[in-house]
DNA sequence: CCGACTTTGTGCATGCGTTCACAAGCGGTA
DNA sequence: TACCGCTTGTGAACGCATGCACAAAGTCGG
């Protein structure tokens, strides 16, 4: 809890006014679109693609084309009528309002099953998100290095999250240990939380925590699957395949 | 009552008339908040609690309690006004409602980091998703039990499934996989998927896709910060802590 | 240089979800 | 029984997000 200073902190672009209005006016539903919108064009990019429409785009990344093109709007106006977008441009404006411009060092706090899958996982530095401190209170745990990086006591969350500038903190803990140690990640300065475990976290409002629930997902798929069972009875038993019409194709639906 | 019908997996308890309606009338977003709902209630059931008022219950999920007495009414009135609501009574209208009266078979696809942690989890069959299933490509892992259950190779998915009645399965394999072993989920008859492959799934309408994209929430608390952080250089150093105080956390300013 | 064609960017209407505010209903009490 | 205080359930207003439809703006071929 020294007061120290993250000096990397300043590294961050400075957004021009003109983004900082938008900035703030981007839905938030649009924000997490923008991010699928930026790995569909980081591959395309990859494959030597150079430009692209808001139709190509839109079926890559399984959404209307519109809500695409508006979107894209709340960023800015970066394409040419009749052409379409220069991929590499719409990447570089996709980071910079997300705030990709530098990278978001990530604590990982509870090195178990999930944990350890994390802190193996390859994909997130490449995208800008180093994981760079683990923590844990098991004591076989302390100092054994998992995916590179030795892990840490609970206890000295504090100091290595500010060493470190630890900006993200996931939270892999049992659902008891979820509020302390979301506590504790805040005490150290850590404004934005990934929480796995099954816990309603209680936060100040100056830190920003989302919440990825795995049972929940599946009751939400177990509902659709009831409604749609039941459906299937009242309607004269029968009829299950729509014939897969490889049109109107998207990620997350439900038809009347 | 309701005839019996032989159907395969048709073991769901079919909903009233009444409840249909609702069912088909709840909103996505209410579906979700019903589940974490049910978690808090479970939770203060075990601990022995009866009865709940709405304003204790959606402090505790982390709601509004308007919003909450809103999104139970749309599966029916099951509080006592000046009461409350009976902590069981609304259990179990929850969970007939999400379909939890039977179990749902989970089976789990590319049993590598991710897949591991998952097989392991003791939380899921608690939940009613027992792990039935697991399946990769991987020659050294076929026929390895982990968390219980023998790895099964890919090319049997269909016979699998089938045997096992998988209603819902889970795709952890590396994203070059995630749309062909989709399909074959696809085909084996499997109608709802949870996908952790940073992919944009095509799926027949019938099919309902769940993605979690931990990159993609981690650019969302990046947008946050970016956001936060450029307010903060605009308000000239401005007051950092909203409503919460008395917590060192401030260390964040930038420029002073 | 022009006209036809393509695709973006956005105003507008529509629908969904959230919040407010209060009447209705219930238990407790005298 | 009649009153009182408390909490639910919901109609209605509001705000946000989605999708449509089209003018604006650019390219390309001749
Ligand atoms: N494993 C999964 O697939 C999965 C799926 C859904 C949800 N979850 C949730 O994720 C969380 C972790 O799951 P898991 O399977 O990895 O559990 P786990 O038991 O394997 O690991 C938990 C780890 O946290 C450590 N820990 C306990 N208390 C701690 C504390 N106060 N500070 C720091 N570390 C502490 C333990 O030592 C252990 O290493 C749980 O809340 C679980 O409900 C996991
Ligand atoms: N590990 C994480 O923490 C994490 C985090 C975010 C996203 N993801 C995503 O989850 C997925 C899995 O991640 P991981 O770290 O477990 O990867 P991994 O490489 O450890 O495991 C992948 C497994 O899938 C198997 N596989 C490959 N092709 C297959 C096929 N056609 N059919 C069946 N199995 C196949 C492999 O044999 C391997 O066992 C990836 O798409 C990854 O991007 C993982």
């Amino acid at each position: 809890m020294a007061s120290q200073r993250g000096e990397g902190e300043t590294t961050t672009t400075p957004l021009e006014p003109a983004d900082r209005e938008r900035a703030r006016a981007i839905p938030e539903a649009a924000v997490a679109r923008l991010a699928v919108y930026l790995r569909v064009l980081s591959g395309m990019a990859d494959q030597g693609v150079t430009a692209v429409s808001s139709e190509e785009l839109s079926q890559a990344a399984g959404v209307n084309a519109a809500k695409l093109r508006k979107d894209l709007s709340y960023i800015g106006s970066y394409g040419t009528r009749g052409v379409g977008y220069d991929v590499e441009v719409l990447v570089s404006h996709i980071e910079r309002i997300l705030g990709l411009t530098r990278n978001h060092s990530v604590a990982v706090v509870g090195i178990g099953n999930l944990g350890h899958a994390l802190a193996n996982y390859g994909g997130f530095p490449g995208r800008g998100f180093p994981v760079t401190a683990l923590f844990d209170v098991d004591p076989d745990l302390i100092g054994v290095p998992v995916g590179g990086i030795p892990v840490s006591h609970i206890d000295d969350i504090t100091a290595v999250c500010l060493e470190r500038e630890v900006s993200i903190g996931v939270i892999a803990t049992p659902p008891p240990a979820a509020q302390s140690v979301c506590d504790r990640l805040v005490s150290a300065g850590v404004q934005c939380i990934l929480n796995f475990a099954p816990v309603v976290l209680q936060v100040p409002d100056n830190v920003e925590v989302r919440k990825v629930d795995l049972a929940v997902e599946m009751q939400i798929l177990s509902f659709h699957v009831a409604r749609r069972a039941d459906e299937a009875v009242h309607n004269s038993g029968g009829g299950v395949s729509v014939g897969n019409n490889g049109l109107g194709v998207d990620g997350m639906v439900i038809r009347p």
